[in-house]
DNA sequence: TATATTTTTACATTATTCGTATAATATGCT
DNA sequence: AGCATATTATACGAATAATGTAAAAATATA
């Protein structure tokens, strides 16, 4: 295939671009194209399709986030620093797409919804080593049963989506951090632990 | 019409911040009814359509603007203080609406091509009236005709959405600051006013 | 209750977007 | 150069989405 990644960089950077901005469903095919300098067909011949572009960013985010989060728990810090790093991490990479589309990824009533769940799975087996290592520590109290922790992470994202607390936080961000905070902070018995 | 004045209200905000961050050919009329709560009749009752509305948003925007405009003309200050205000305030009406948004009016190949042109006249006379006021002041070199300031003045909407000069500031606030600092600062012969 | 207002539902009409086929052009390679 | 491969331009039918309107049902208002 050449060095035709030049034209594959040019798309996916375009198209998330865009679809960072305004979500996958306001920006059309033809729009990602011209903006990339490439032609439809080109699109066609790397992408089944726009879903399949966004999965492919989605893709490369996902590794890389996974990449710093393994680097985080295999780091020589003690895990209330390694929980700072990952909510960090966390908030960093939220705050890079917009709304539109972290609301399209809660609510991916689209063919996403299968890729989705997929990463979630690999999301949970690095959050399983997560919690295996914050008991280990000690920080996590030992007497909660890890399934238990990890029904309570899945739930997370469930309430994410909840249409009740839509109304009490209507800004995904906000409401990802407040759930955020609930979950760690709650797990461990605090108030607080950030104040930066 | 009853104290509908709610209704329209609520199509109007909601059809702003819509617009605003993701422009209007991105918004449908049914998406801005639903965030408003009401119904796509209600919409059409009190708007011909999706371009109306912007009208009646730019129509509040403007006005507020030009009063703005003409309390600055108005004050007891210096004309430098004068300019600092007008730039200031500018710079922050650009910055409420998005990119996408700004770049429609700035291309605006709709039928807002029409109203635009009005709200510049407008615009433009009260921009002479500023002009005038420099001159007084001693500001503004009195040897320059106001036509030909005014002139300049049109230009700037032209040079702003000149596609070679997008290449070398493809952002439009930036560019738009640019081109303002260059214009006031131009005309009066320095390098720089603002520094903060 | 009577009246005006708004919503719901449904619909025909446009407009937009999608995805593909084709021929023409550009680009890389040896 | 000459050949192969990539890429573009254009056009197109099909699918989808958005528009604007009509009529009836629901709701509010007086």
């Amino acid at each position: 295939m050449k060095q035709s990644n030049r034209k594959y960089r040019d798309i996916v950077s375009s198209g998330r671009e865009l679809i960072f901005s305004h979500g996958i469903r306001r920006v059309s095919v033809e729009e990602i194209c011209t903006r990339a300098g490439t032609s439809k067909m080109t699109f066609y011949k790397y992408f089944k399709n726009k879903t399949d572009l966004a999965r492919a960013i989605l893709d490369e985010i996902f590794e890389d986030a996974m990449k710093q989060y393994d680097d985080i728990l295999n780091s020589d810090i003690s895990f209330e620093d390694k929980i700072r790093r990952v909510i960090t991490m966390k908030l960093a990479y939220a705050g890079q797409y917009g709304k539109e589309f972290t609301e399209e990824l809660v609510s991916s009533n689209e063919d996403l919804k299968q890729y989705i769940i997929e990463k979630a799975e690999q999301y949970k087996n690095m959050t399983i080593k997560f919690i295996q290592n914050g008991k280990d520590s000690g920080a996590i109290n030992r007497s909660f049963p890890t399934e238990f922790i990890l029904y309570l992470t899945d739930y997370i994202r469930i309430i994410l989506a909840d249409e009740g607390l839509k109304q009490i936080i209507p800004d995904v961000h906000e409401r990802l951090e407040s759930l955020f905070n609930f979950y760690f902070y709650g797990i461990m018995g605090r108030e607080k632990i950030l104040s930066d």
